[in-house]
DNA sequence: TCTGTCACG
DNA sequence: ACGTACGTGACAGAA
C-alpha cells in the first residue's frame, strides 16, 4: 500500500501507530471478499484514506443536490456536517442509532461551527485515529479553550493569556498540536470523481458467498441471506434393487440407494461419497446381518431415537457399518415389546466382549440400549472422544467432524424432523427411505472418522489414554448415570417454603430502603437504583453493554455505604438457591426411576475434566450455611444404604509438587503438614506454630493462585491487599519454592516451542495464542499453559481411579454404586454391610491411580445424606 | 440468543 | 488505558 499524504506529512504518525492486531489482520481479506460477494461497492485509492475519500465524495454529492449520510461511529466526521450532509452513527451496545446534523454536532461539541470539531480533536487527540493532541488536554479543556479562542491557531497565538502547566504544554507542543489538527482534518480534494452508478448496491452473489460462509461457519447469516435451505442437503437420486444383504438379488422395491461420486463442495450440501445403504427389515435380513456382524472384530453402530435424553427417548432404529460406503439400517417398531424382538437379533453381538464397538458419543447409545435390556460390553472406539483427545478445544459433533475431516456434509437432522423449535417432528413419523439414508450415513461416516482419527491419535501420543482411560470410562459413566441419585423431595419442599418467606421479607426491606418497588433480579434496574437513585458510588463501573456492574465483588465494596447492599446480596443468594437447586431438582426426577439422572459430558472441558448437566450435580452448594442445606436432600437409595464420599485432599497442589519436583513442597506433603500453614511459615519466615490466621489465608490464596498462573494484581484483588504487598508475597513464594518457579518457566517454554502442553497421561491442550504478540491474548494462553497440566492431571487421576473402582465393584459382585463425580470427589450409594469394603476400595484405587512421588491422601466420610458424608 | 450473575472444584 | 486466576452450567432478564 502506498504511503498516504498523512504519512508523508507526519512520519511519526506511522511510526507511533501500533501494529494492527493479528486477529484483525487475518480478518481483513475476508472482509474484502465478503463486501465483494455482497456486491457492495468498494472504492479504494492508493495513497488516500477512507475518511478522505468519503469526505470528498460526500461534498461532490452534496454539490449535485443529494442528501448524504455518512455511516460511521467516528467522531471526527462531525466536521463534514452541513445542511445536507449527516452522520449516521450506527447502534452500538446499549445505544440506539443516531442521525447527527448541524444542530446535534454543535451541541455535542459545544462549538459554534462544525469545523471547530477539528480544533478540538487537535487539542484533545484521538487514540483511535492515533492523533496525539496536546498532553494534559482532554475533552473538557479542549472545549473550553475553543469556546474562548475559537481555533487552535488563536490559542497558540495567545498562550500568554493562559498560565501554569497548561500554557507550558501548549507552547512546548504547539507543533504537535498543529500537526494533530492537520491529521484530524478530513481531506476534501481526493482526485476521484463521484459516479452514482458505481454506488448502487447489488444483489448478493450466492456462488461467491456460499463457500465463504461455509468456511467462516456463518450458518445463521447464510440462512438469512439464502433462506432456510442453506446448508441443507438436497435429496439424492435413488436407484438400485436388491434382496439380500448386499442387494445382489433382484427386487421390485427400490429401497436401497447408491449414489455417484460428486466432488465435495463446502457449504453446498452435496451428498458426496459413493455409498450403498441397505434396509434390513425382514427376519432373514436381520439374522444375516447379525451373523455377519458377529464375525467381525469390530463394527460401527448408531441408534436412531425419538429424543436427546437417553433416559426418556424411544428407539426408532439401528444402523451398522463395517466398511466405508456400506451400511445397514434396521427399523425398530414403536411398540417396546416388538422393538425388543428386533433387538434380540443383535443382543449377542452387542454383549460380545471380544467385539469392538465403534460409535459417536457411545454413552448415549449404551444408555439407550440398556433400557431395552442390552448390556453393551467390550472395547469401544468413540469418535467424539477420539477427537476430544486430538484437539480438546474445538467442537466434536459428528457433522463438524465429517465436514472438517472427510469434506462431507451429512444429511442434517432438520431434513427429517424440521427445524428446531415449537413443532419439531418426531423421528418415529419420518419416511423410511429418508431415515434409512440418514441413519446408515451416520454409521458409515462414524466408521470413516475412526479410520481418520486412528493415525491422528497416534501422532498425538494419545492412543493409550484413549484405550485405557477415555473409552473404558464411557461404561463407567453410563452406569453412574443409569444409577442416578435419590432425592429427598420433602426436605426440598420445606426448604423452598422457608426460602420463599425469607425472600419476600428481604424484598420488602429492600423496597423500603430504596423507596421504590423494582425487580431486584434485574441487573439493569438494580444498577439504576443503586447508582442513580441512591448514588452509592459516583464512580460506578459499567459493563460493555452500558449497564452498571452489580456483581458480588462490586456490591461488597459498597456494603459500608448502605445496608441495602447486604440485603440485596442475601436476596440474590436465596433466589439462586431456590430457583437453581431447591425448586429445580425435584423437577428433574425421572418418573420411571424416581431418581435424578445427571448426564456427564466427557468432551467439553478442554482440560480433561468431566462436566455435568441436566441437572449439574457438580455445583451443588456447600460454601454457605443455607446453601449446604441442599445437600441434605441427597440421600441413599433406602434406609439400608448410606452415602459415602471419598475426597482427594489438596490434589492439585500435590500434583504441582510431583510435577515440579520442588523439594520444599514435596517435603511439606511428605511430613503430612497443612500445606497452607507450611507455605505461610516459609513465605513469612516464621515457625509453623506461629503462623497467624491472616498469614495462612494469604498463603492459601497464593497456593491457589499458583495453580491458575495469577499475577500480583489478581492476588491483591483477591485478598484486598495492596499490589506491592501481593508482589512481595509472590516473590517470597518463589524464593521458597524455586522448583515451582522453574517448573512454570519450563512449562511455558515447552508450550511456546511445541504449541501445546500435556498432563501426566499425555492429554494435550493446544495453545494457539501462546506466541501471540498481543500481551493480553498471550497472557491468557500462558495461564492456560500453567493450569491445564495441573487441572488435567487431576482429571486423569480420578478417571483412572473411577475405572478401577468400577471394575472392582463388578468383579466382586457388590451392590453399592458409584453415583457422582465432583472433580476431586467420588460419591457412592452403599448398602450398610458393604461400607467397610467400599471405603477400602475407594481409598486404595484413588491413591494408587497414578504413580506419584508425593503421598496422596483421600478423605472418607459417610452419612444419611451428602452433607453428613463430608 | 446473549449477558450478567453465581453455584461448584 | 487496558486487563488482570483456571475450568464448568443454570437461571433470570433483556434484546
Amino acid at each position: 500500500m502506498a504511503p498516504t499524504n498523512r504519512h508523508i506529512e507526519f512520519e511519526s504518525y506511522k511510526a507511533n501507530r501500533q501494529a494492527i492486531p493479528e486477529d484483525l489482520a487475518a480478518a481483513i481479506p475476508y472482509v474484502y471478499k465478503l463486501v465483494e460477494g455482497f456486491n457492495i461497492p468498494l472504492i479504494t485509492l492508493d495513497g488516500y484514506e477512507a475518511d478522505d475519500i468519503i469526505g470528498t465524495l460526500a461534498k461532490q454529492a452534496e454539490a449535485k443536490g443529494y442528501t448524504v449520510y455518512c455511516m460511521t461511529p467516528d467522531k471526527d466526521f462531525g466536521q463534514l456536517v452541513t445542511e445536507s450532509i449527516f452522520v449516521y452513527k450506527p447502534a452500538r451496545l446499549g445505544n440506539g442509532a443516531e442521525t447527527l446534523g448541524i444542530k446535534e454536532i454543535l451541541e455535542k461539541w459545544e462549538v459554534s461551527d462544525v469545523k471547530q470539531v477539528i480544533d478540538i480533536l487537535g487539542l484533545w487527540g484521538d487514540s483511535v485515529d492515533n492523533i496525539p493532541g496536546i498532553p494534559g488536554i482532554g475533552e473538557k479543556t479542549a472545549k473550553d479553550l475553543i469556546k474562548r479562542f475559537g481555533s487552535m491557531e488563536a490559542i497558540l497565538a495567545n498562550t500568554n493569556q493562559l498560565k501554569g502547566k497548561q500554557r507550558e504544554n501548549l507552547e512546548t507542543f504547539a507543533e504537535q498540536g498543529l500537526i494533530s489538527k492537520k491529521l484530524a482534518t478530513i481531506q476534501l480534494d481526493v482526485p476521484i470523481e463521484l459516479d452514482e452508478e458505481r454506488l448502487i448496491l447489488g444483489q448478493p452473489d450466492q456462488e461467491a458467498l456460499e463457500p465463504l460462509f461455509a468456511e467462516l461457519e456463518f450458518r445463521t447469516l447464510g440462512k438469512r441471506v439464502f433462506g432456510e435451505e442453506f446448508n441443507v442437503l438436497t435429496t439424492p437420486p435413488t436407484s438400485g434393487t436388491q434382496m439380500d444383504l448386499f442387494g445382489n438379488a433382484a427386487s421390485t422395491e427400490a429401497t436401497n440407494t447408491t449414489t455417484e461420486y460428486v466432488p465435495p463442495v463446502a457449504g453446498k450440501n452435496v451428498h458426496n461419497t459413493p455409498h450403498t445403504y441397505f434396509l434390513a427389515d425382514t427376519p432373514v435380513l436381520k439374522q444375516e446381518l447379525a451373523s455377519l456382524l458377529s464375525k467381525q472384530r469390530s463394527f460401527c453402530f448408531d441408534t436412531e431415537t425419538t429424543g436427546t435424553d437417553a433416559n426418556v427417548a424411544d428407539l426408532v432404529g439401528l444402523s451398522f457399518s463395517i466398511e466405508p460406503g456400506t451400511a445397514w439400517y434396521v427399523p425398530a417398531p414403536p411398540d417396546r415389546a416388538e422393538s425388543m424382538q428386533v433387538l434380540a437379533y443383535f443382543k449377542p453381538i452387542f454383549e460380545d466382549e471380544t467385539i469392538e464397538k465403534v460409535g459417536q458419543n457411545t454413552k448415549y447409545d449404551i444408555l439407550l440400549l440398556a433400557r431395552y435390556g442390552i448390556n453393551v460390553k467390550g472395547p469401544l472406539f468413540d469418535t467424539m472422544l477420539a477427537h476430544y483427545l486430538i484437539d480438546p478445544d474445538t467442537r466434536h459433533g459428528m457433522d463438524v467432524l465429517a465436514e472438517n475431516y472427510l469434506g462431507y456434509t451429512p444429511i442434517p437432522i432438520t431434513d427429517l424432523i424440521g427445524p428446531r423449535g415449537k413443532k419439531q417432528g418426531n423421528m418415529q413419523d419420518v419416511d423410511m427411505e429418508a431415515i434409512k439414508e440418514y441413519a446408515a450415513e451416520d454409521a458409515d461416516i462414524t466408521l470413516q472418522l475412526k479410520a481418520t482419527f486412528e493415525p491422528l491419535l497416534e501422532k498425538a501420543e494419545a492412543v493409550e489414554l484413549a484405550q485405557k482411560v477415555e473409552f473404558p470410562l464411557v461404561h463407567v459413566l453410563a452406569d453412574m448415570e443409569q444409577s442416578g441419585v435419590n432425592i429427598d423431595v420433602p426436605v426440598l419442599q420445606q426448604l423452598s417454603e422457608t426460602l420463599a418467606t425469607d425472600i419476600v421479607e428481604l424484598e420488602k426491606t429492600i423496597f423500603q430502603k430504596a423507596g421504590v418497588r423494582f425487580n431486584i433480579a434485574s441487573p439493569k434496574q438494580l444498577g439504576e437504583i443503586l447508582f442513580e437513585k441512591l448514588q452509592l458510588d459516583p464512580k460506578a463501573k459499567k459493563t460493555k453493554t452500558g449497564q452498571y456492574k452489580t456483581g458480588e465483588d462490586v456490591l461488597l465494596t459498597l456494603a459500608s455505604k448502605s445496608d441495602i447492599v447486604k440485603d440485596i446480596l442475601e436476596f440474590r443468594q436465596l433466589q439462586k438457591l431456590k430457583s437453581t437447586y431447591v425448586d429445580a431438582l425435584p423437577m428433574m426426577i425421572n418418573p420411571l426411576t424416581g431418581r435424578v439422572h445427571t448426564s456427564y459430558n466427557q468432551a467439553v472441558a478442554a482440560t480433561g475434566r468431566l462436566s455435568s448437566t441436566n441437572p449439574n450435580l457438580q455445583n451443588i452448594p456447600i460454601r454457605t450455611a443455607r446453601g449446604r442445606e441442599v445437600r441434605k436432600a441427597f440421600i441413599p437409595r433406602d434406609e439400608n444404604h448410606v452415602i459415602l464420599s471419598a475426597d482427594y485432599s489438596q490434589i492439585e497442589l500435590r500434583l504441582v509438587a510431583h510435577m515440579s519436583d520442588d523439594k520444599g513442597m514435596l517435603d511439606a506433603f511428605e511430613k503430612g503438614l497443612d500445606i497452607h500453614r507450611a507455605t505461610a511459615a516459609k513465605v513469612y519466615g516464621v515457625p509453623l506454630e506461629e503462623v497467624t490466621a491472616a498469614q495462612r489465608r494469604n498463603a492459601k490464596a497464593v497456593n491457589f493462585g499458583i495453580i491458575y498462573g495469577q499475577s500480583a494484581f489478581g492476588l491483591s484483588q483477591n485478598l484486598g491487599i495492596p499490589r506491592t504487598e501481593a508482589a512481595q508475597i509472590i516473590e517470597q513464594y518463589f524464593a521458597q519454592y524455586p522448583g515451582i518457579k522453574r517448573y512454570m518457566n519450563e512449562t511455558i517454554n515447552f508450550a511456546k516451542e511445541h504449541g501445546y502442553v500435556e498432563t501426566l497421561l499425555k492429554r494435550r491442550r493446544y495453545l494457539r495464542d501462546i506466541n501471540s504478540a498481543n500481551q493480553t491474548v498471550r497472557g491468557f494462553a500462558e495461564r492456560n499453559a500453567i493450569n491445564a497440566p495441573i487441572q488435567g492431571s487431576a482429571a486423569d487421576m480420578i478417571k483412572v481411579a473411577m475405572i478401577a473402582i468400577h471394575e472392582a465393584i463388578k468383579k466382586q459382585g457388590l451392590n453399592g454404586k458409584m453415583t457422582m463425580q465432583v472433580h476431586d470427589e467420588l460419591v457412592f450409594d452403599v448398602p450398610k454391610e458393604e461400607v467397610a469394603l467400599f471405603r477400602a476400595l475407594a481409598e486404595k484405587h484413588m491413591k494408587s491411580a497414578l504413580n506419584m512421588s508425593v503421598p496422596i491422601v483421600v478423605e472418607l466420610g459417610e452419612g444419611r445424606n451428602w452433607l453428613e458424608a463430608h
